[in-house]
DNA sequence: CTGTTAGCGCTTTCAT
DNA sequence: ATGAAAGCGCTAACAG
């Protein structure tokens, strides 16, 4: 009960053959194999003996460890931990071992992580948050500064997971790729405008939306998405109702808050002015946007509907029922976990699914357009 | 670019002194010192060359990784995901990476991962999630076989504990303990007490509990804290509306049904035989039964009030708020992984602390009791 | 098919 | 204070 760990040449020894026919029966090398009775043999003193192997012995010798890292922003956000739950699944089922960390947002740590994944041997990363738009499609309002410190940023990152995968390591990405990494993308673009017009076919004209840090790419392609649909069916959002706040809940919030507050707080009777729908780039926000708008006296949907993306499960229980464009998050972190494993990429863009709840009725009175 | 990692070796040759006087200088040995000048030539060389140590061989050669393992049953569920942050956080801090297992409620999956901690030295374990009360302290209902499978499961856990420990490996629990292991204790029995008599102030005196399974003891601390409150509050609650559920959103929602059920269904005029208020043992049952409150067809706190435990952040949004027990899991969380590292047991009794909200108001005419 | 023998990169006696 | 050398537990050539 005591006992020091086991180790190979213990069972070895005990079971009377040389350390290396121990290894091969039980690993089951590649290239060598090993007589039926002494295999079993070796198996059943193994399991007497109640031996494992040590990973870091393992790692030592095969140059290659059995972790998979997985790099997410924050794993207390619901959409995080959705992720983590479909990776440590997915790991678990092939005899890996997840280790995580939770970035807090800063690239610096991403970048550490990564490094300590390349010198740890890991086999593979997984990078889940979105990465950095191309500076050259940046707006132009952005300080050339902040720009090229978020070149530099990206740089790093990219040169860090170069050499992991130069060292023999996989890597797949969330939602979009970093450089040409693999990724299971997901087609935000299209899942925004499907969501542009149902909310459209509902009878809501006037926009709103809730976007992400500026330079932020998956913010950014569901809003232009949204908008661009917006704009093809001939009822543009006003500049004026698009605002930036940060990808997560307290950021929906106060971006709600500031739009409300631009076209007048805190007035229950409809304004003219105020969007009749607004839309939060991801459920996160738009659960902080929804509770800025109580807080501000007004209600869902009744003074403003408010839609969102991804369909978080976690938060399906929020009242009035989201609106959103659904995401099969699940399959996405699994898929996402076997190409980083070396499955093949097989033209992997995930689609979305508007799905219609109580927080955007069908308008009573459409508005004629 | 594409370098293999750089080894100490190199270091050590590049910085002209042996190996040993390289480690010694990278690590601050503890018994051998080096000169100045010598250690520093070999901090610069390791600088430049971009030196970072190989984990997997200092595991083997000081007979101990800096991992540090967290057991959660479902990473997905807030409860623990906000428990992931907190232990994610403090690890950092101390330089651990952390490797993530979730069990999925398997209590194999569970053992499984210990032994494997202790194969691969991590440095500490945190268990989060409730372990099993004691077999003696079960009501008489259970059958005997599913008493001897529970035993022999937290038997199979904490010897597996055991040995982790033995190996020299932390431990420490989330809530309450296994065996005599260190643990960060949740007082759940004071605060649902403290729950029931705020409850009762605001005038409900018809209560209703949707607790745990059987034999999990903070669902079990919470219900006896609550109902013994309440009996001394002189109001007891029924056999009949105290429900048990699993312990999750769905365990909430089903038990919630259950107990409406019992009470005759979906009827909004107050029915003189259903529970005021229904505590719901923590907060992710508590929206799962608000959910089922909703479907009945009835309104929350109009027909039915709510109340949870927990006051999990991720769900400060639902609507009405969530009247609940506030327990600083952030502070729980890191408490635990720096007892686990071996800080003082600080007699670490976590006490929560009742938080008012919409979901049961003040009772308009209280029922004279 | 099996056994012998080098290491993997690092820490740590043990000499010097 | 420094260096040489012996492993840690395992795998993978390399012989037999």
């Amino acid at each position: 009960m005591s006992d020091a760990p086991v180790t190979l040449s213990q069972v070895a020894r005990e079971a009377g053959v040389s350390l290396a026919t121990a290894s091969r029966a039980i690993n089951g090398s590649a290239t060598r194999s090993v007589r039926q009775d002494l295999r079993e043999r070796v198996l059943e003193t193994a399991r007497r003996l109640d031996y494992s192997p040590d990973p870091s012995a393992q790692a030592m010798a095969r140059g290659r460890t059995s972790a998979l890292g997985l790099v997410v922003h924050d794993i207390a956000d619901p959409y995080f931990s959705t992720i983590a739950a479909g990776v440590t699944r997915a790991a678990e089922r092939e005899g890996l071992i997840v280790t995580l960390a939770s970035t807090e947002q800063r690239r610096d740590r991403e970048v550490a992580f990564v490094e300590l994944a390349r010198r740890q041997r890991s086999r593979a990363i997984i990078l889940a948050g979105s990465r950095l738009v191309p500076p050259e499609d940046l707006p132009g309002t952005i300080p050339a500064e902040a720009v090229t410190q978020m070149e530099s940023d990206a740089k790093a990152l990219e040169s860090a997971l170069t050499s992991f995968r130069e060292g023999g390591g996989g890597v797949a990405t969330i939602g979009q790729g970093v450089g040409d990494l693999p990724v299971v993308e997901i087609d935000n673009a299209s899942g925004a405008g499907a969501l542009a017009r149902a909310l459209h076919d509902l009878g809501y004209r006037r926009f709103g939306v809730l976007t992400g840090p500026l330079g932020l790419r998956t913010a950014a392609d569901r809003t232009t998405g949204f908008l661009d649909t917006l704009g093809a069916l001939g009822c543009p959002a006003l500049d004026r109702d698009v605002v930036h706040g940060n990808f997560t809940r307290d950021g929906g919030y106060a971006a709600m808050t500031d739009l409300l507050t631009r076209t007048g707080t805190a007035t229950a009777e409809p304004r003219p002015d105020r969007p009749e729908v607004v839309f939060a780039v991801n459920d996160v926000m738009a659960v902080g946007a929804m509770a800025a708008v109580r807080d501000a006296g007004l209600r869902v949907p009744d003074d403003v509907a408010v839609a969102g993306f991804d369909d978080i499960h976690t938060l399906r229980d929020v009242s009035p029922g989201l609106t959103t464009v659904r995401i099969p998050l699940d399959e996405v972190s699994e898929a996402a976990t076997m190409l980083a494993l070396g499955a093949e990429a097989s033209g992997t863009v995930v689609q979305g699914e508007v799905v219609l709840r109580d927080s955007t009725p069908r308008r009573q009175s459409p508005a004629r357009s």
